[in-house]
DNA sequence: CTAGGGTTAG
């Protein structure tokens, strides 16, 4: 079952640390996995240091397991094993990561009842685990108040108890809260951390640059960059990258550009990443014969375009038609030895059904039958809506009718597809009775569910039924996304000073507050 | 032993 090699105990030497020697990580793929390595680690007598734990726990992290990194940590804490900073940094990087995974929605109801509960009984002793649960479903529900509270909480505990914050420590906080974009509170720790005398570094920097690029702001990014040269830091390839991204992202790849021919001089060496990120900018827009012509700079550069690139080259090129280039690269890349992955084929088969070329995105997904790989629902997902786009109802219904006989489940995207289709057809009562299928199925609806029928009600002109669908979707934690909320713009364009859609934008603001 | 980047989705 478990592949860890493990040496024998005796077996120790020269200045190495005995522990280190006994137990390998870098095998640790999944759950399992890593609970059977724990367990033999805790059966181990003395037990390892927290030196060899922090090692398990980081290899937890990298594989994203963030549950079961705290998990571990709560049961360490549990056995008295004493916790030092490496320990708790990686902790909170797992608070501060794991909103970004799935979790079980039923965690959440539970986790901010329990939260009131610790509030209104000021039960503070909570097993660290727990922690991590309310500070995850917190992040997933949106609720990021309350959970950076809990979080600033364990935060300034952490002296209280032995172990010093640190420059990583604030990093790792600083970029979680960036990421929210709760600058206010990035703001607070910056100071507080350069009155503690801890003293940002590259990497501090680099995460708020990102940060800001991501929500669209780079151009405060450069001036950060220009504070962080000034006060003697070093920006690396990640810091230029990110910025370059910026630029990108608001379609100022000539900018991007700019950077990127400055990186050399700067003695930065440029990377995969770096053109990916140039590439994906050029052909955002448009730039075609640009982003092929880095593609194929690459190898020349001692670079090997990896499976990001292609992905990137393979979906700029569907979305300009030119279906035959995205082909051959597709076939030559499998020629030279490199393997597809499960976005390769997402885009091959929206790609193909997107040009017409359904019959083929149909014998891809065959030859992915063939080759014995894992037949993901969301390929037939983008099957089904590219054979909906292309007018081919039938064929469409029938793929999701074949589902079970597959083995596969429709889930909610495949839902959600069907949906659309039924509301952009305005057939909204179809559409509906969908939506209560998937809800006496387990398969629940999610935000995509809602705003989809809710634009398809929209679209119908059915105002004050669109005013009674928005109540019960924000009555279930659902909010219009930014597409729902341009077309609510739009349709009160057309329909000046419509008190029914005033309403209901002013509902949508104030409820997302 | 701990912190930062790119492709993607109804």
């Amino acid at each position: 079952m478990s592949h860890f090699r493990c040496l024998s105990t005796n077996l120790v030497s020269n200045g190495t640390s005995p522990d280190k020697l006994r137990f390998e990580f870098g095998n640790i793929n999944g759950v399992d996995d890593a609970f059977s390595m724990y367990k033999l680690m805790i059966e181990t007598k003395p037990l390892p240091s927290i030196r060899v734990f922090n090692s398990l726990l980081s290899r937890i992290v990298k594989i994203k397991q963030y549950t079961v990194a705290l998990s571990i940590f709560n049961d360490l804490s549990n056995l008295g094993v004493s916790i030092d900073n490496y320990a708790m940094n990686i902790v909170i990087n797992c608070y501060c990561s794991s909103h970004r995974v799935d979790f079980g929605l039923s965690v959440i109801a539970e986790a901010q009842e329990l939260f009131r509960k610790i509030v209104r009984e000021r039960l503070c002793e909570v097993g660290n685990f727990m922690f991590g649960v309310i500070v995850d479903g917190l992040c997933k529900a949106g609720n990021t108040a309350m959970a950076i509270q809990l979080l600033r909480k364990l935060f300034y505990d952490m002296p209280r108890k032995g172990i010093n914050r640190d420059v990583v420590t604030y990093t790792v906080l600083i970029n979680g809260l960036s990421t929210l974009s709760r600058w206010k509170e990035v703001e607070v720790l910056w100071k507080e951390m350069i009155r503690c005398n801890i003293y940002p570094n590259v990497i501090t920097f680099s995460t708020v640059i990102d940060a800001l690029c991501k929500e669209g702001r780079v151009d405060k990014a450069h001036d950060v960059l220009n504070v962080m040269i000034q006060k003697n830091h070093v920006p690396d390839v990640l810091t230029y990258s990110a910025l370059m991204d910026g630029y990108c992202l608001q379609g100022r790849v000539d900018e991007a550009r700019k950077i990127f021919d400055s990186m050399p001089g700067m003695g930065i060496i440029l990377n995969t990443i770096s053109y990916n990120i140039l590439i994906n900018g050029y052909f955002k827009q448009m730039k075609i014969d640009d982003a092929m012509h880095l593609f194929r700079m690459m190898p020349h550069k001692g670079l090997e375009p990896d499976v990001a690139t292609y992905n990137t080259v393979l979906q700029g090129l569907f979305r300009v038609r030119k279906c035959s280039a995205a082909l051959q690269i597709f076939d030559e890349k499998q020629a030279a030895g490199h393997k597809p992955d499960f976005h390769t084929y997402c885009i091959m088969l929206d790609g193909l059904c997107g040009n017409g070329l359904v019959e083929r995105a149909f014998s891809l997904l065959d030859e992915i039958e063939k080759k014995g790989l894992h037949l993901h629902i969301q390929y037939y997902a983008i099957v089904m809506d590219g054979l909906f786009k292309a007018q081919k109802l039938d064929t469409a219904r029938a793929l999701f009718a074949d589902l079970p006989s597959k083995g596969l489940e429709p889930n909610v995207i495949t839902y959600n597809t069907l949906i659309n289709e039924c509301s952009e057809k305005g057939l909204l009562e179809e559409a509906k009775d969908i939506l209560l299928e998937t809800e006496q199925r387990s398969c629940f609806p999610n935000g995509v569910t809602y705003n989809i029928i809710l634009r398809g009600i929209l679209k119908s002109g059915e105002f004050d039924e669109a005013t009674k669908f928005l109540d019960i979707m924000i009555g279930r934690g659902f909010y219009p996304d930014p597409s729902t909320y341009e077309l609510l713009l739009s349709l009160l364009q057309m329909n000046e000073h419509n008190r029914t859609l005033l309403n209901m934008i002013t509902k949508f603001s104030s409820s997302s507050k």
